[in-house]
Parts: structure tokens; sequence; C-alpha cells
DNA sequence: AAGGTTCCCGTGAACGTTATCGTCAGCTGG
DNA sequence: CCAGCTGACGATAACGTTCACGGGAACCTT
């Protein structure tokens, strides 16, 4: 029978196998510090027979950083945020990264502790979209690790940045509503802290009344009938997120009126379900997963050394049936 | 000046700021071990005092124990997993554990390395959604830290499962469907690997053809062409997950046909967008959040010590729309 | 009053890596 | 022929915790 009991098999084991010294071990596993290539290849090979793996925690211990990043985002469930996430997970299994998740529901206490959290956990590096925390906390963050923040401006030159840009999005937007013939517009913007740019940018590229909400379905109707209720003559609508958008579908149909013949909408994001709405929904698209894989390829970079970089992600419009 | 060169605060600092051993500042940490309560309200003030975090490395390097659990998902974009992930972030953070997220499109050589990963990490305990390895496989995963499996049956008496009741859940469909005068059905099932058990539960609630398609948007809308194309007489349909009855509802009516009037859909999961898609959706619904939490509670039990516990949970019909 | 328990607490060792420094052989240049 | 250099490797010392002991004081028990 084979020697089952499972004790680990640790760097000195594959030193004594391959008939050299710990230390060489490490070398040719990390391959900095002198070695020739000859016995690197052997210590590689004894590695793969014996199967060795070697210890996260010893490993950190020493070097006070695990193969580990941290994504901080309001809500998983949000339905934004799926597929950034699997960018985001896709691109570190690629770099041989684990992710782990911090939800925080947009509220600062939340953020502020995922980041406690987060450097104690001794993590490579961060992501986050925060929405709640102010500049200071965040430029705090960025100097205990390695930080790229998405959709925000950087607080800090240490700070990389990963922005989609939404005033182009807006004028997108608010063109093709304009295009269609639509000269009263309004906005139904999302109840976020710290996201003024969005309503700046509708301001700026058309004007129009605007009326906050939560930024779900059910903000998205109850903000629409405010916003009709309030300025009779608004035909077409920009909503901050598809799921407002969706909620002002269903609000303008509710009180019988049409889409987008009466009242067009366009929304922001292009969720999956905005397309299956009835009608489609006429939307900014943003590349979602593709933020989610340039959020860490800015992260890597940094992790390798390189100063802090801003990238900016193009947004499309994508003509459906709701304007 | 403060002296805010950011050197760590280690165990040692405590003990010597409160006049104690080291053993007695671990001991008021973990709750383990004799100790008066008076030291140990002391030792607990200097750690607040001081700021003191525990390393993790450390820890974890004697205990051989992360305070990380993972969680193992096909694909956290698909609309059925961000509600679940969320229960499970929830859950675990109420227990003061990390989440570590790995994706495997249920592909059954990225759900071994996943498992690999894990052990590799020293995560206290796993959860996930495997829909490729194998049981021998998942045993072994299982033998080597604490496990619970979501949807499967246990492969070994020593992981834990949470299950979704399906044959209660296909039963409250087909009765829906026969309730509504509906005496031909179909099912449109998911071409997914290690899943049975839904088309076996609809046979032999109902019976009726079955077509096999992808759990996708586009995977049900072909599949309810070739459903009709080769039974013409169904009119009651039910459908592996809300995706693929989405896709049927989109095919019926480009076929020119009405829902429910002439073909009616009954889906399964009540994804977000089953309310918003047109009509909405009638549909099985299981709480996903729910699932989620359940998952860690069951997990947590297990990590105390206690044995394998097997959940079931019950779904309930939603009747909208469709059918 | 002696011996046994119980309650607290401290001491040393160990977990598995990597940083730092040292050593040694071989080579180069004057 | 020797000083100096370089390439390749090894030995030692940390990193910060918890585990396994052990020991002293206080409290019972007879």
């Amino acid at each position: 029978m084979e020697a089952s009991r499972s004790v680990r098999v640790t760097i000195d084991d594959v030193a004594k196998a391959a008939g050299v010294s710990r230390q060489t071990v490490s070398r040719a596993m990390n391959g900095k510090g002198d070695i020739s290539e000859a016995t690197r290849r052997k210590v590689l090979a004894t590695i793969e027979e014996l199967d060795y793996r070697p210890s996260a925690f010893a490993r950190g211990m020493r070097t006070q950083r695990a193969g580990t990043v941290a994504l901080v985002l309001p809500d998983i469930a949000n339905p934004f945020f799926p597929a950034v996430a699997r960018g985001v997970f896709d691109a570190a299994a690629a770099r041989g990264l684990a992710v782990v998740v911090h939800n925080t529901d947009a509220d600062a206490g939340a953020e502020a502790e995922a980041g406690r959290a987060i450097v104690d956990a001794g993590a490579a590096g961060a992501i986050g979209f925060f929405e709640a925390l102010d500049d200071a906390a965040l430029a705090a963050l960025g100097r205990r690790l390695p930080l790229v923040v998405a959709d925000r401006p950087a607080p800090d030159a240490s700070v990389a940045t990963v922005r989609t840009d939404f005033l182009t999005g807006t004028r997108l937007a608010t063109d093709h509503l304009a295009s269609r013939g639509h000269v009263r517009l309004g906005m139904l913007d999302g109840a976020v802290e710290n996201k003024p740019e969005r309503r700046r940018a509708f301001l700026e590229a058309a004007g129009g009344p605007v009326v906050t909400a939560p930024p779900t379905v059910a903000g998205g109707t109850a903000g629409l009938r405010e916003l009709l209720g309030r300025h009779a003559d608004v035909t077409g609508v920009f909503a901050f997120n598809d799921l407002l958008a969706i909620g002002a579908l269903r609000a303008v149909k509710a009180a019988g009126r049409q889409v987008p013949g009466d009242v067009a909408v366009v929304g922001y994001d292009d969720i999956t379900m905005a397309a299956l709405v009835d009608p489609p929904l006429t939307t900014v698209h943003t590349d979602k997963y593709e933020l989610g894989r340039t959020l860490v390829e800015v992260l890597g970079r940094r992790l390798d050394g390189h100063p802090a970089e801003h990238r900016t992600l193009a947004p499309r419009l994508v003509v459906r049936g709701s304007a």
C-alpha cells in the first residue's frame, strides 16, 4: 500500500530529492536569483514528480503578500456586475490570482470595512467600485496596496483608474433621441452618491428636467410617473441605467401610452435583460466583461511595478425598439 | 509627530503592553483555553487600543486553515448565480469568512483545477455547484476539507448537500399547466451534463416529448421551434430554466402565435428578468438568496464539527402571464 | 496538614517559506 | 602568479502565530 497519510510535501523534501538546498528550490520556482539552467530544470522536474505545492501561508508570511486580489462592489446581484466580475475572474485566473469578493451595498462603512479586511488578508492588490467612500480614505487604501478604482476619478497619484466615458455615452443617447425628433428630453437619474457625472453630462449634452430615483426597476416606474407628471411635454427619456429604463418602460405602458411612439426611452449599460424586455431597450452599451478584464490588466501592470495608469473605455449605442 | 512608519503590530506588542504573555493574548482572542474574565477583558482592550490585527498568514501557517471559503460555480454571469452568490457572501461575512470565487464553465478540468487551488490555498471549506466532476473526485475533495455541494447527491458520507426539490417543483409546473387545460405537454431540457433529474421528474410527473438545447435564451428559441415542429399538438411547455423559457416565449411570438393562448410556457428558477419579459413568465420560484445562505449555514455547522447535513429547499409556483 | 484538583498563565518549539549573507570554484587581466 | 571578479549555490535567520507542555497558586478533600 502506498503511504496514504496526507503529510505535506515541503520545500525541504524537494531539496533533498533533488540534491540541492532549500534556497535553490526557491530560486528555481520563483525565477529570481542566480541559478544554472541545468539545476533549475532538475529542480522543476522533481517538483513535478513529488507534486509539491508551496504553502501559500508560509510564502505570504515571508513576503507579506498573498496571491489574492480583492474585488469590492456594491452588489453582485445587481445585473451590471456579474459580467464585470466574470471578466475580472477570467483575467485574474490567467494570472494565477484568486479573487475574493466583497459586497458593500454602496455603504461607506461597509466599503471602509472591506478595505480593512483586504489589507488584513494581505491581498496583492484590489479592484474597487467604491461609491460612498471619500477620497481621503480611498487614497489611504491606495497607499497600503496596489489599487485600481472603476468609474471614479483617481483620489491620488498612486491609484489607477478605469472608466467608461459617460459623457460620450450620454451624447450618443441624447443625439439619438434628437435625431428621432424628440426636442424635449428628461432624465431619470439614479439616487447614487458620488455619481453626479451622469447628470452633469446630460445637462451639458441636452438639458431638461431631471428626476432622481433609486436605480431599480421600481424606481424607474415611480420616477417616470413623476417626470411625466411634472413635465408633460417630455417625449424622450434618458435613464441612468437600464433598470431605471425598464421601470420607465413599464410605467408608460401602464399609462396606456406607446413606446417609442408617445415616449421614447434609452437606457445605459446594456445589461442582459435589456434585449429581452418589450419593446427591447435601446441603450448605451458598455462592455462589462472587457471592463473587468481591463481592471485586472491595469492592476497587473501596477503589480509589476509600473506607475498607475488611467484607461477609459468607449461606449456605443445599441438601437433596439424603445427609441 | 506620531510614529507613522507602518510597522506591523504583533501579538508580542500586545502582550508587552498588556503585561501578559503571547499565549494569553492568543487565548483572549480565540476564546479557547483557560483565561480569567478579567485578563481577557484587559487584553481585548489593549488589542483595541493598539489596533492590533492578527496576521492571517502566521495564523494559517500554524493551523493550516485560512479564514476563507471557496465558492465554485459554472458562471457568475449566468443570471441564476448572482443571487445565490449574494446569499453566500452575506452569510459568510456574518461569520467573518472571506469568499473566493471560482468560475468553471461546468468543465470537468476546470472544476478539478478549482478544487486543487482551493486546498492549496488552505481554505476553511468549500461550497460548490459541480456539474461535471465525477463522484470519486468530489469525494476526494470532501476528504481534504469540509465541503457542501449544491443541487447534487452526496458522493460521500462526509460531504453535505443542499438541494432544491426539483421533483416537487416540476409537479407544481405540470399540475398548473394541466389545470389550465393543457393535456399535451412538452419539455425543453437543458443540455447540461449530470442533470438528468429534471427530465426524469418531468417524464414521471407528466410525460411528453423532450427536446434538449443549450440552457440559454437562444437555445430556448431554437428548442421550441424544434419541439413544436415535431409535435404540433403540444400546447404546454415546461422549461429546464427561465432562460430557455424566455427563448421559447420569443419563438412562439415570432411564429405569430399567442402566449399563453396558443401555447403556455412555464420556466424554472424565477430569475429577475422573468418578471420583466412580455408576457411575464410563470415560473417555479426557488429562493436563490436563501439557497446561498443555507449553503454557508450548513458549511458552518460542518466547520463547527457537526456531521454532514442534507437540506432540501421547497420551491413554489409563481403564476404570472405566460401560463 | 498533606495530597489532589482546578484554574491561570508562561516557555519553548514548530509551521514552511524567502532575504541576506557567506563561500567556493573558476575565470580574467595585468 | 595573484588580486579581483563573477556565477552558482548553501547556511542561517527571520516572518507571527498556536500547540504542547509545564508550573505555581488557590482551593478542596479527607
